[in-house]
DNA sequence: GCGGCGGTTTGCGCCAGCGCAAACCCGGCT
DNA sequence: AGCCGGGTTTGCGCTGGCGCAAACCGCCGC
């Protein structure tokens, strides 16, 4: 299920937490980086744990999805290799505050928040580059609330595919294919909609040839008529 | 409208971005901070502005709110004294994501993008602290999008007032009184439903004695029992 | 005192989309 | 091949709450 893994220095330069430092740096957050492999669908930390440690993919995907004490969840957003999560639990409560669980085979790499403070305070572009994340975080989180309150359904969905496809989309002969596998529920969950709901729009567009999901997964074909929907228009 | 005035650096103390910080850091940060006075219902920025600051509440109020491309408007959050707002977007792409309106008579702080940069070299608390007040402000409007796509209306509002009791509430003879004046649109805009709705709702609440509203200003009675209305049951 | 204006309340009709239920599809395992 | 189970599609009825429109209220300035 979880094993430990080498990690090499060139993993580490792609991250965006170490972007713009010099080798020396990325040597010593290699040093100090536990990585590990997980299997597909399988829980990397839950909500509510302690000893939370800082998390970034390396190959693979992650699904951040977070429960109210109803029972009603929604998906926080998918982790693409480079991305970090579980990381800004460290600076407020220390505890995680969503599940994280692959959406296929993920190699990731994590720090423990001692050793994250030490780079931070070794390497301060450290600090001013999780400051840069998370800031574009909390930019799109807000972007999706004003959407969530403010937008039909339809139009939640379309702005939720292209997000993804910006996010971790490779380009194929076919359009844009979304870099790891996601059922309907998936897309619900991060459009803020149903699951029948979402499948509905999902495949009257697979009828009309705007995308095509082969199972679980999606390819953007006319991405341009895709954005049609999410900016104006309804169905 | 803009009048410049003096800060003390007891001012500096107070705000949650110079936490625990040394007196003379506290001595730095106000020598470089510039002080404005703004009368109520003024514009202190707009979406899409550059030449972005970093600004603080010393006291009043100020409204954050973020139009998107159509019509829709919502509430991204009240700032209160203390709190800091604006300063994301210098860790993104330097221009307003939103814009910051006062609520009543309103005195604030802003330093320019050199001017933070050269504190959190000097003091890396200074960097510390932003990340948590940033880290904690996605937790928040994370919460809030959850809210968003899996609770229905009344729960909303109920949970909306609740937390600006929590956060600039201060305790009456008959109840928590909210710091700053607001209309039933802006409960209506942070709440992520309409005008009409929230409307209903409030309405009802203070027939039944839960909170009473006294021209612009909100007073939650019986907040335990809008606690109950926010997580388990609707109307 | 009076008019006007910004904000609030409330009646009413309508429809997007939720969600149950049942059928269906497909890939993996035996 | 055949079965099983997770995922998907789709029909159908129901309702929360949106949003127009109109009345109402109270503060402010003249």
């Amino acid at each position: 299920m979880a094993g430990d893994i080498v990690i090499a220095p060139t993993d580490i330069a792609a991250l965006e937490l170490f972007r713009g430092l010099p080798p020396t740096a990325l040597g010593d957050a290699a040093a100090l980086a536990r990585a590990r492999h997980f299997a597909r669908e399988t829980r990397i930390f839950s909500q509510g744990d302690d000893g939370v440690r800082a998390h970034a993919v390396i190959a693979g995907g992650v699904r951040i999805s977070q429960a109210g004490s109803d029972g009603g969840q929604i998906v926080v957003r998918f982790i693409a290799p480079g991305e970090m999560f579980g990381a800004v639990a460290l600076f407020t409560n220390g505890r995680y505050p969503a599940d994280a669980v692959t959406l296929a085979a993920t190699r990731e790499a994590s720090w423990s928040e001692a050793d994250l403070h030490e780079l931070m305070s070794r390497y301060p572009q450290v600090a001013i580059n999780m400051i840069r994340v998370i800031g574009r975080r909390l930019q799109e989180v807000q972007d999706r609330l004003r959407e969530a309150s403010t937008q039909r359904a339809a139009q939640r969905v379309a702005r939720a595919v292209l997000r993804l496809a910006q996010q971790a989309g490779h380009d194929t002969s076919d359009g844009t294919a979304i870099g790891f596998p996601l059922r309907r529920r998936d897309v619900a969950d991060i459009s803020g909609t149903t699951l029948y709901t979402a499948s509905r729009f999902l495949t009257t567009w697979e009828k009309r040839g705007l995308l095509v999901s082969r199972n679980r997964h999606l390819v953007l074909c006319r991405a341009s008529e895709i954005q049609q929907i999410a900016e104006d228009a309804p169905d």
